[in-house]
Formats: structure tokens, C-alpha cells, sequence
DNA sequence: CGAAAATTGACCCGTTTGGGGTATTGATAA
DNA sequence: TTATCAATACCCCAAACGGGTCAATTTTCG
């Protein structure tokens, strides 16, 4: 038996998901909210193994609710079930902790799966988010930046200092200074720490 | 119809898929290669749609062929179909452009589900295997740093100097510098680059 | 071949940073 | 209630860094 919360702030929907969800073989929902607040204050006492919240609430976010029963409730599976397919949405909710992410057209029986799933150890998501959160990994190869400097680019982001960049590539320490210059002219920054930030945000490395 | 390509260096394993493929209905499979380098060869000439590719290879590793085989044809699919559950080998292969990443013990009904999700824009998963893509998003709260080493912290990782965290912060330079060196000791580096670089990669903020 | 880009090297100068001390206040924990 | 820690602030000094300018050689590509 698998016990589920809902949040959500549709008082139809909320209803409609807790029937759904009690009238199922294996699923029960004894609990459910329509804000974050009161999921937050009840969730201690009474402790679902998995969590459906919707992201568009009134009064505190879904993803600070997230955030905060994660904080409370650590081992809780948390599926994110909402209309927003919008890019930050998705990463922030993973970011706070949800795994699994369903946008709102997910079939009654999807829906049940997913909550098998989750439970199970899986991480449940709509296709075109799966393919979101994947493609998010895949390197960029920033074509401006030469060879020799993407190998500055690999050692600054280890930290080293000019000298030892120098002494591992085999140049003088006035040429990593140049290579330097113009990666900081080609990313549009001025410090080595703004340099590592951007390359490993932008996955340049 | 869904033409399929396979990498696999077992010709039992290798075989066996290409009979499931082409002995189920929407699917073809004309071409697969033993290693890498021959795939590699013939992948602009005959370009599947979906590419299931093994790691574990002889000669070229399964990871480094991704890289070259999406330079050539960017919009290829492809799946990682392996026994390694590594989670290097997960990253590796998302971040060279593979999109899905099946263990082999994936029955051929998941498998082909999983060649028709990643044509129609999916990313298909084993459960574990997401759960541990989802599970890197998570934010780590290291609760050696103070909030306001935090605040810091953040500042450093958008690349401001001293004198604008301390403006932004309402506090000296010289508190800024203070709170860097406690932020230095206890992440246990050594310079801004290294604060930051550790910061990201270890998605403290 | 010839132009453009990549790679290498150097000097100057001012700013920023990192590591070392020291000290006060307030909150919190033992 | 004493002790510890967070947060605030200052000083000194050497090392590292960032920006400016100039120049030679090699590679690459049209």
C-alpha cells in the first residue's frame, strides 16, 4: 500500500486526484492540501511515502515547499505535477528536491504508474521533460575558443595558478597570461573565478 | 518506421537485437558494427534514427564515439544499452550527447518503448538510472558554512570582488575578507577560482 | 601562394587577493 | 554561566592577477 499527499490549490482537481488515487487497488490518499502552509505544518504527523504538489500555488511556492518538507521529511518522494512545462520550473523543482516531474495532461493511469515508480526508486517524468533535463548535461563545444586555450579554460577550472598551468602545458607563464586574455576577451569576462563560473555553467568543460 | 543502428562488440547480444528490431512491426535494422571506428565510417552514409550503442567496447571507448558520432550527425538518437551502472559512466554519456541510458537486463518490449520514446523526443531511462540524473540536481546544504558565509559564498560564485560583496552586503571589505577566509578554511581551498569552481560542481548554491 | 588565425614570448604597472595577526559585540550552546 | 561561535572591523605584506602594448613563428585554410 502506498500512501500519497496532495497539494494542490484546485479544489477539483484535488478531489478528483485523492478519488482516483483511494479508488485504486495498493494507492491510498488520507491527506491533502490546497497550500503549501498547511501541507508544511501537517506533514511530520502524518507522512506519505509519496508527495504529489502542484508548482502555481497561491501564498508560498511549490518550490520552497519543496525545499522545506525535503528539509523536514528527507526520505519523502515528491512528484511535481503541474501545467508549467517552462524550463525553470522543471530544474528548480529538481533542484529543491522533487524527482519526478508530470505536466497536468498525464493520463489517470500514467499517473499511477508514476507514483509506482517513484516509489520504487525511479524518477517519473513527461517525455519532452526527461528530454529537458538530459539534453541539460550535454557539453557545449564554444567553437570560438582555440584548442590550446579550451586546455587554459580545463586547467583554470581546477584552480591552478599561472605558473603551474605554465609548467603543466609546457609554455612560459607569460603565454598562459595571453591564452588568458583571450579567453576573458572571447567569454566576455575579467577574473578567473568569473572564467570557471561561466565554463561550468555553460558546460564548456 | 524507425530505422535503428547498433554498436555492440558481442555478436550474440548484437545479432539478437537486430532480429527483435526487425521482427517487430515499425522498426528496421539494416546496419550494426562490431566497434566504433566502422560506425563511425558508415554513420553519414546510412543514417539511423535511433543509435543503440554499447561502452564496453574494444578499441575506442563507447563514450568518445558518442562525441564524434553527434559532431557528424547532431540530431541522431541515441541510446546507451550497457551492463555498467557506473555513475561516471552515466554522466560521460549524457554530457558526450547520449539521450537514453538502458542497463542490459532491459527486456526487449522496455527496449523497443524506449526506441520509439527517444524518436518521438523522449529520454528513456532505467528507473535507477534516472533517479540518479534527477537525484544530481539536488541542491546540497552544507551546514559547516553560515548563513552569511552562504551570502558570500554567492556573491563569490557571480564573480564580485571584495569591495562589491561588501557593498552589496552593507559590511566592510574587511568582514568580506574575514568571512572568505572562513569560507576558504572550510571548504578547504584556497582561492576564489577554487571556491567557486567547488561551490558549482558540488551545487552548494 | 597569401591572408588569417593560432601559438609562443616579453615588459610595465596598478589592483586584487590570500595568509598572518588582533579585537569587540552579541547570540547560542554546553 | 561560562564558553564557543558568528559577525563585525582593522593592519601588514607578499604573491597573484588583469590590462595595456608589442612581436615572432607556425598552422591552417581559402
Amino acid at each position: 500500500m502506498i500512501t500519497v499527499s496532495i497539494v494542490e490549490d484546485d479544489e477539483d482537481i484535488r478531489q478528483s486526484l485523492a478519488i482516483l488515487i483511494n479508488g485504486t487497488n495498493g494507492f491510498v490518499c488520507s491527506h491533502h492540501y490546497g497550500e503549501c502552509a498547511s501541507a508544511i505544518a501537517d506533514i511530520e504527523r502524518h507522512t506519505p511515502d509519496v508527495l504529489l504538489m502542484d508548482i502555481g500555488l497561491p501564498g508560498m511556492s511549490g518550490i520552497e515547499g519543496i525545499k522545506i518538507i525535503k528539509l523536514r521529511v528527507p526520505n519523502i518522494d515528491i512528484i511535481v505535477l503541474t501545467a508549467h512545462e517552462n524550463d525553470n520550473y522543471v530544474f528548480e523543482s529538481l533542484c529543491a528536491g522533487a524527482c519526478g516531474y508530470l505536466i497536468k495532461d498525464t493520463t489517470p493511469a500514467r499517473l499511477l504508474e508514476a507514483i509506482k515508480e517513484i516509489h520504487g526508486g525511479g524518477a517519473p517524468m513527461s517525455t519532452q521533460i526527461a528530454r529537458m533535463v538530459v539534453s541539460s548535461f550535454k557539453r557545449k563545444t564554444d567553437s570560438t575558443l582555440s584548442p590550446r586555450e579550451m586546455d587554459v579554460l580545463n586547467h583554470l577550472c581546477v584552480s591552478h595558478s599561472y605558473k603551474m598551468i605554465a609548467e603543466k602545458l609546457f609554455i612560459s607563464e607569460e603565454t598562459v597570461r595571453r591564452h588568458i586574455k583571450s579567453i576573458y576577451r572571447k567569454l566576455e569576462v575579467h577574473s578567473k573565478s568569473e572564467a570557471v563560473a561561466k565554463a561550468l555553467r555553460d558546460r564548456l568543460v
